[in-house]
DNA sequence: GGACATTAAGACCTTTTTGTCTTTATTTAT
DNA sequence: ATAAATAAAGACAAAAAGGTCTTAATGTCC
Protein backbone atom coordinates (compact mmCIF):
# COMPACT_ATOMS: atom_id res chain seq x y z
CA UNK A 1 0.00 0.00 0.00
CA UNK A 2 2.67 2.33 0.59
CA UNK A 3 5.38 1.20 -1.38
CA UNK A 4 5.19 -1.19 -4.52
CA UNK A 5 5.26 -4.90 -4.41
CA UNK A 6 8.75 -4.28 -6.96
CA UNK A 7 10.13 -2.18 -4.02
CA UNK A 8 8.76 -4.73 -1.27
CA UNK A 9 10.62 -7.61 -3.02
CA UNK A 10 13.70 -4.99 -3.35
CA UNK A 11 14.19 -4.14 0.16
CA UNK A 12 13.55 -7.93 1.01
CA UNK A 13 16.32 -8.72 -1.02
CA UNK A 14 19.00 -6.31 -0.49
CA UNK A 15 18.59 -7.10 3.24
CA UNK A 16 19.07 -10.80 3.32
CA UNK A 17 21.96 -9.99 0.36
CA UNK A 18 23.80 -8.20 2.86
CA UNK A 19 23.26 -10.36 5.37
CA UNK A 20 24.79 -13.07 3.52
CA UNK A 21 27.27 -10.92 1.90
CA UNK A 22 28.90 -11.02 5.66
CA UNK A 23 30.18 -13.75 5.17
CA UNK A 24 31.77 -13.24 1.78
CA UNK A 25 28.90 -15.37 0.33
CA UNK A 26 26.97 -14.99 -3.06
CA UNK A 27 23.96 -16.05 -4.17
CA UNK A 28 22.09 -17.03 -7.26
CA UNK A 29 18.63 -15.78 -8.45
CA UNK A 30 16.87 -18.92 -7.46
CA UNK A 31 17.85 -19.18 -3.62
CA UNK A 32 17.57 -15.47 -3.26
CA UNK A 33 13.77 -15.92 -4.56
CA UNK A 34 13.29 -18.55 -2.27
CA UNK A 35 14.17 -17.40 0.57
CA UNK A 36 12.44 -14.05 0.39
CA UNK A 37 9.26 -15.76 -1.21
CA UNK A 38 9.27 -13.63 -4.47
CA UNK A 39 8.58 -14.75 -7.57
CA UNK A 40 11.79 -15.59 -9.24
CA UNK A 41 11.66 -13.89 -12.60
CA UNK A 42 10.56 -10.95 -11.25
CA UNK A 43 12.96 -10.57 -8.79
CA UNK A 44 16.06 -11.23 -11.14
CA UNK A 45 14.73 -8.03 -13.14
CA UNK A 46 14.31 -6.01 -10.22
CA UNK A 47 18.32 -7.06 -8.86
CA UNK A 48 19.52 -6.05 -12.15
CA UNK A 49 18.15 -2.84 -11.32
CA UNK A 50 19.84 -2.63 -8.12
CA UNK A 51 23.13 -3.52 -9.99
CA UNK A 52 22.76 -1.12 -12.40
CA UNK A 53 22.35 1.42 -9.97
CA UNK A 54 25.04 0.19 -7.88
CA UNK A 55 23.38 -0.86 -4.82
CA UNK A 56 24.34 -4.01 -5.09
CA UNK A 57 26.58 -5.89 -7.10
CA UNK A 58 27.00 -9.27 -9.46
CA UNK A 59 29.23 -11.84 -10.90
CA UNK A 60 28.55 -13.79 -14.02
CA UNK A 61 29.93 -17.02 -14.42
CA UNK A 62 30.34 -20.33 -12.00
CA UNK A 63 30.36 -19.60 -8.86
CA UNK A 64 28.88 -15.91 -9.74
CA UNK A 65 26.00 -14.51 -8.15
CA UNK A 66 24.82 -11.75 -6.25
CA UNK A 67 26.56 -9.51 -3.64
CA UNK A 68 26.79 -6.39 -1.86
CA UNK A 69 30.37 -5.64 -0.62
CA UNK A 70 30.52 -4.45 3.01
CA UNK A 71 33.15 -2.17 2.23
CA UNK A 72 31.14 -0.33 0.13
CA UNK A 73 30.08 2.80 0.80
CA UNK A 74 26.72 2.49 2.99
CA UNK A 75 23.38 2.51 0.95
CA UNK A 76 20.44 4.45 2.88
CA UNK A 77 16.99 2.88 2.98
CA UNK A 78 15.74 5.77 1.48
CA UNK A 79 17.89 5.43 -1.82
CA UNK A 80 16.79 1.98 -3.00
CA UNK A 81 13.01 3.42 -1.98
CA UNK A 82 13.73 6.23 -4.28
CA UNK A 83 15.63 4.73 -6.73
CA UNK A 84 12.44 2.24 -6.84
CA UNK A 85 9.21 3.70 -6.48
CA UNK A 86 10.35 7.61 -6.24
CA UNK A 87 11.14 9.64 -3.06
CA UNK A 88 8.02 11.57 -3.39
CA UNK A 89 5.47 8.31 -2.60
CA UNK A 90 6.15 10.03 0.68
CA UNK A 91 4.65 13.69 -0.02
CA UNK A 92 1.86 13.00 -1.99
CA UNK A 93 -1.61 13.95 -0.26
CA UNK A 94 -3.55 11.14 0.61
CA UNK A 95 -6.90 12.55 -1.16
CA UNK A 96 -4.86 12.85 -3.96
CA UNK A 97 -4.76 16.97 -3.93
CA UNK A 98 -1.89 18.88 -5.58
CA UNK A 99 -1.11 20.93 -3.07
CA UNK A 100 -1.70 20.15 0.38
CA UNK A 101 -0.05 21.55 2.68
CA UNK A 102 0.00 22.98 5.91
CA UNK A 103 -2.31 26.28 4.87
CA UNK A 104 -4.12 24.24 2.61
CA UNK A 105 -4.51 20.91 4.02
CA UNK A 106 -7.15 17.84 2.58
CA UNK A 107 -9.28 16.96 5.82
CA UNK A 108 -6.62 14.22 6.93
CA UNK A 109 -3.51 16.34 5.84
CA UNK A 110 -2.17 16.08 9.39
CA UNK A 111 -2.40 12.76 10.35
CA UNK A 112 -0.83 11.89 7.15
CA UNK A 113 2.20 14.60 7.26
CA UNK A 114 3.39 13.72 11.17
CA UNK A 115 3.52 9.97 9.77
CA UNK A 116 5.32 9.87 6.82
CA UNK A 117 8.17 12.91 7.33
CA UNK A 118 8.57 10.55 10.63
CA UNK A 119 8.90 7.59 7.69
CA UNK A 120 10.49 9.22 5.25
CA UNK A 121 13.17 10.72 8.38
CA UNK A 122 13.33 7.16 9.68
CA UNK A 123 14.24 5.63 6.20
CA UNK A 124 16.89 9.12 5.76
CA UNK A 125 18.95 7.58 8.93
CA UNK A 126 18.93 3.84 8.24
CA UNK A 127 21.34 2.13 6.18
CA UNK A 128 20.70 -1.16 4.45
CA UNK A 129 23.49 -2.29 6.96
CA UNK A 130 21.11 -1.55 9.99
CA UNK A 131 18.12 -3.55 9.11
CA UNK A 132 20.37 -6.10 7.99
CA UNK A 133 21.76 -6.21 11.48
CA UNK A 134 18.57 -6.14 13.35
CA UNK A 135 17.19 -9.21 11.20
CA UNK A 136 20.02 -11.17 11.78
CA UNK A 137 19.49 -10.44 15.62
CA UNK A 138 16.16 -11.92 15.17
CA UNK A 139 14.81 -8.46 16.26
CA UNK A 140 13.31 -7.82 12.86
CA UNK A 141 11.97 -10.40 10.09
CA UNK A 142 11.79 -10.31 6.36
CA UNK A 143 9.89 -13.28 5.93
CA UNK A 144 7.09 -15.27 8.10
CA UNK B 1 -0.40 5.82 -2.32
CA UNK B 2 -2.60 4.87 0.97
CA UNK B 3 -6.28 5.47 -0.47
CA UNK B 4 -7.16 3.95 -4.31
CA UNK B 5 -7.90 6.87 -6.67
CA UNK B 6 -11.12 5.32 -6.68
CA UNK B 7 -11.32 6.04 -2.84
CA UNK B 8 -9.77 9.72 -2.96
CA UNK B 9 -12.83 10.55 -5.30
CA UNK B 10 -15.21 9.05 -3.32
CA UNK B 11 -14.29 10.78 0.04
CA UNK B 12 -14.12 14.08 -2.15
CA UNK B 13 -17.00 13.44 -4.09
CA UNK B 14 -19.15 12.18 -0.65
CA UNK B 15 -18.07 15.37 1.00
CA UNK B 16 -18.56 17.75 -1.55
CA UNK B 17 -22.01 16.25 -1.97
CA UNK B 18 -22.43 16.40 1.80
CA UNK B 19 -21.75 20.20 1.90
CA UNK B 20 -24.30 20.74 -1.01
CA UNK B 21 -27.19 18.75 0.27
CA UNK B 22 -27.19 20.80 3.44
CA UNK B 23 -28.62 23.64 0.95
CA UNK B 24 -31.26 20.21 -0.14
CA UNK B 25 -29.32 20.73 -2.98
CA UNK B 26 -29.34 17.56 -5.35
CA UNK B 27 -26.17 17.51 -7.58
CA UNK B 28 -25.87 16.29 -11.51
CA UNK B 29 -22.87 14.04 -12.07
CA UNK B 30 -21.37 16.52 -14.44
CA UNK B 31 -21.34 19.29 -11.38
CA UNK B 32 -20.15 16.81 -9.18
CA UNK B 33 -17.07 15.79 -11.11
CA UNK B 34 -16.05 19.42 -12.00
CA UNK B 35 -16.09 20.24 -9.20
CA UNK B 36 -13.75 17.87 -7.52
CA UNK B 37 -11.50 17.87 -10.44
CA UNK B 38 -12.19 13.80 -11.30
CA UNK B 39 -13.06 11.66 -14.48
CA UNK B 40 -16.51 11.66 -14.51
CA UNK B 41 -17.66 8.52 -16.14
CA UNK B 42 -15.43 7.04 -13.61
CA UNK B 43 -16.75 8.88 -11.01
CA UNK B 44 -20.49 7.99 -11.67
CA UNK B 45 -19.62 4.47 -11.29
CA UNK B 46 -18.04 5.26 -8.22
CA UNK B 47 -21.50 7.01 -6.78
CA UNK B 48 -23.57 4.31 -7.83
CA UNK B 49 -21.32 2.05 -5.49
CA UNK B 50 -22.15 4.49 -3.18
CA UNK B 51 -25.55 4.77 -3.55
CA UNK B 52 -25.95 1.01 -3.48
CA UNK B 53 -24.43 0.57 -0.58
CA UNK B 54 -26.63 3.21 1.03
CA UNK B 55 -23.77 6.10 1.79
CA UNK B 56 -25.37 8.31 -0.84
CA UNK B 57 -29.07 8.49 -2.31
CA UNK B 58 -30.01 9.58 -5.81
CA UNK B 59 -32.92 10.60 -7.98
CA UNK B 60 -33.82 10.20 -11.74
CA UNK B 61 -35.39 12.71 -14.14
CA UNK B 62 -35.39 16.14 -13.94
CA UNK B 63 -34.72 17.69 -10.47
CA UNK B 64 -32.77 14.43 -10.00
CA UNK B 65 -29.11 14.08 -9.22
CA UNK B 66 -27.17 12.85 -6.16
CA UNK B 67 -27.52 13.77 -2.15
CA UNK B 68 -26.84 13.10 1.09
CA UNK B 69 -29.92 13.24 3.63
CA UNK B 70 -28.21 15.22 6.81
CA UNK B 71 -30.89 13.45 8.70
CA UNK B 72 -29.69 10.11 7.74
CA UNK B 73 -27.68 8.13 9.93
CA UNK B 74 -23.92 9.01 9.85
CA UNK B 75 -21.71 7.67 7.75
CA UNK B 76 -17.87 7.06 9.37
CA UNK B 77 -15.29 8.01 7.39
CA UNK B 78 -13.79 4.19 7.54
CA UNK B 79 -17.41 3.07 6.27
CA UNK B 80 -16.64 4.86 3.22
CA UNK B 81 -13.37 3.48 2.78
CA UNK B 82 -13.84 0.14 3.67
CA UNK B 83 -16.69 0.10 1.07
CA UNK B 84 -14.17 0.96 -1.49
CA UNK B 85 -10.82 0.24 -0.66
CA UNK B 86 -11.34 -3.05 1.68
CA UNK B 87 -10.45 -2.27 5.67
CA UNK B 88 -7.55 -4.44 6.13
CA UNK B 89 -5.39 -1.70 4.35
CA UNK B 90 -5.13 -0.35 6.65
CA UNK B 91 -3.23 -3.24 8.71
CA UNK B 92 -0.86 -3.78 5.88
CA UNK B 93 2.98 -4.76 6.62
CA UNK B 94 4.91 -2.29 4.72
CA UNK B 95 6.86 -4.59 3.61
CA UNK B 96 4.20 -7.25 2.49
CA UNK B 97 5.09 -9.52 5.69
CA UNK B 98 1.82 -11.99 6.03
CA UNK B 99 2.82 -11.69 10.01
CA UNK B 100 4.04 -8.49 10.77
CA UNK B 101 3.30 -8.42 14.48
CA UNK B 102 5.22 -7.00 17.90
CA UNK B 103 6.40 -10.26 18.30
CA UNK B 104 7.90 -10.51 14.49
CA UNK B 105 7.95 -7.56 13.00
CA UNK B 106 9.35 -6.59 9.84
CA UNK B 107 12.06 -3.52 9.99
CA UNK B 108 9.82 -0.54 9.56
CA UNK B 109 6.89 -2.84 11.88
CA UNK B 110 6.86 -0.19 14.86
CA UNK B 111 6.65 2.86 12.55
CA UNK B 112 3.78 1.53 10.49
CA UNK B 113 2.01 0.41 12.92
CA UNK B 114 1.56 3.35 14.87
CA UNK B 115 0.63 5.58 11.95
CA UNK B 116 -1.75 2.90 10.91
CA UNK B 117 -3.55 2.10 13.76
CA UNK B 118 -4.14 6.33 14.47
CA UNK B 119 -4.92 6.66 11.06
CA UNK B 120 -7.55 4.48 11.43
CA UNK B 121 -8.79 5.34 14.47
CA UNK B 122 -9.01 8.97 13.38
CA UNK B 123 -11.04 7.94 10.70
CA UNK B 124 -13.17 5.18 12.65
CA UNK B 125 -14.45 8.19 14.92
CA UNK B 126 -14.95 10.74 12.42
CA UNK B 127 -17.97 11.05 10.27
CA UNK B 128 -18.36 12.30 6.49
CA UNK B 129 -20.71 15.74 8.12
CA UNK B 130 -17.44 16.50 10.46
CA UNK B 131 -15.45 16.20 7.18
CA UNK B 132 -17.16 18.45 4.87
CA UNK B 133 -18.03 21.02 8.12
CA UNK B 134 -14.37 21.81 8.51
CA UNK B 135 -14.44 21.92 4.69
CA UNK B 136 -17.52 24.84 4.69
CA UNK B 137 -15.64 26.34 7.69
CA UNK B 138 -12.34 26.72 5.10
CA UNK B 139 -10.46 24.45 7.81
CA UNK B 140 -9.82 22.23 5.12
CA UNK B 141 -9.98 21.62 1.34
CA UNK B 142 -10.70 18.86 -0.73
CA UNK B 143 -9.58 20.74 -4.38
CA UNK B 144 -6.70 22.64 -5.22
C1' DG C 1 39.02 -23.45 -26.45
C1' DG C 2 34.82 -25.83 -25.05
C1' DA C 3 31.35 -26.90 -21.75
C1' DC C 4 28.86 -25.07 -18.30
C1' DA C 5 26.94 -21.94 -14.89
C1' DT C 6 25.28 -17.84 -14.12
C1' DT C 7 23.60 -12.98 -14.68
C1' DA C 8 21.72 -9.43 -18.33
C1' DA C 9 18.48 -7.89 -21.41
C1' DG C 10 14.46 -7.52 -23.65
C1' DA C 11 10.20 -9.13 -25.49
C1' DC C 12 6.14 -10.77 -23.95
C1' DC C 13 2.01 -11.97 -21.06
C1' DT C 14 -1.62 -11.24 -17.17
C1' DT C 15 -4.11 -8.82 -13.84
C1' DT C 16 -5.65 -4.81 -11.68
C1' DT C 17 -6.73 -0.20 -11.75
C1' DT C 18 -8.43 3.50 -14.00
C1' DG C 19 -11.28 5.31 -17.21
C1' DT C 20 -14.88 5.65 -21.34
C1' DC C 21 -18.89 4.87 -24.06
C1' DT C 22 -23.44 3.34 -25.19
C1' DT C 23 -27.69 1.89 -24.07
C1' DT C 24 -31.46 1.46 -20.84
C1' DA C 25 -34.48 2.76 -17.10
C1' DT C 26 -36.78 6.20 -14.45
C1' DT C 27 -38.74 10.46 -13.31
C1' DT C 28 -40.70 14.98 -14.15
C1' DA C 29 -42.87 18.61 -16.64
C1' DT C 30 -45.70 19.85 -20.18
C1' DA D 1 -48.81 10.56 -23.68
C1' DT D 2 -44.51 12.52 -24.88
C1' DA D 3 -40.18 14.73 -24.52
C1' DA D 4 -36.44 15.92 -21.79
C1' DA D 5 -33.36 15.19 -18.02
C1' DT D 6 -31.20 12.39 -15.38
C1' DA D 7 -29.04 8.19 -13.10
C1' DA D 8 -28.07 2.93 -13.77
C1' DA D 9 -25.91 -0.70 -15.94
C1' DG D 10 -22.83 -3.04 -18.47
C1' DA D 11 -19.59 -3.66 -22.13
C1' DC D 12 -15.46 -1.95 -23.59
C1' DA D 13 -10.54 0.38 -23.64
C1' DA D 14 -6.14 2.10 -21.91
C1' DA D 15 -2.52 2.24 -18.71
C1' DA D 16 0.12 0.59 -14.98
C1' DA D 17 1.70 -2.98 -12.08
C1' DG D 18 3.10 -7.39 -11.66
C1' DG D 19 5.08 -11.34 -13.57
C1' DT D 20 7.22 -14.86 -17.16
C1' DC D 21 10.08 -16.60 -20.80
C1' DT D 22 13.69 -16.82 -24.11
C1' DT D 23 17.90 -15.63 -25.75
C1' DA D 24 22.37 -13.34 -25.25
C1' DA D 25 26.44 -12.20 -22.86
C1' DT D 26 29.96 -13.22 -19.68
C1' DG D 27 32.76 -15.49 -16.78
C1' DT D 28 34.97 -20.04 -14.74
C1' DC D 29 36.96 -24.24 -14.90
C1' DC D 30 38.76 -28.09 -17.04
Amino acid sequence: MMFSKKCEYALKAAIYLYIKSIDGKKLGIKELAKEIESPEPFTAKILQELVRAKIISSNKGPNGGFYIDPKAKPVLVIDLIDLIDGKDSFDRCGLGLKECSESHPCPIHKEFKSYSSRLKKLLTTKTLKEFAESVELGDAFINN
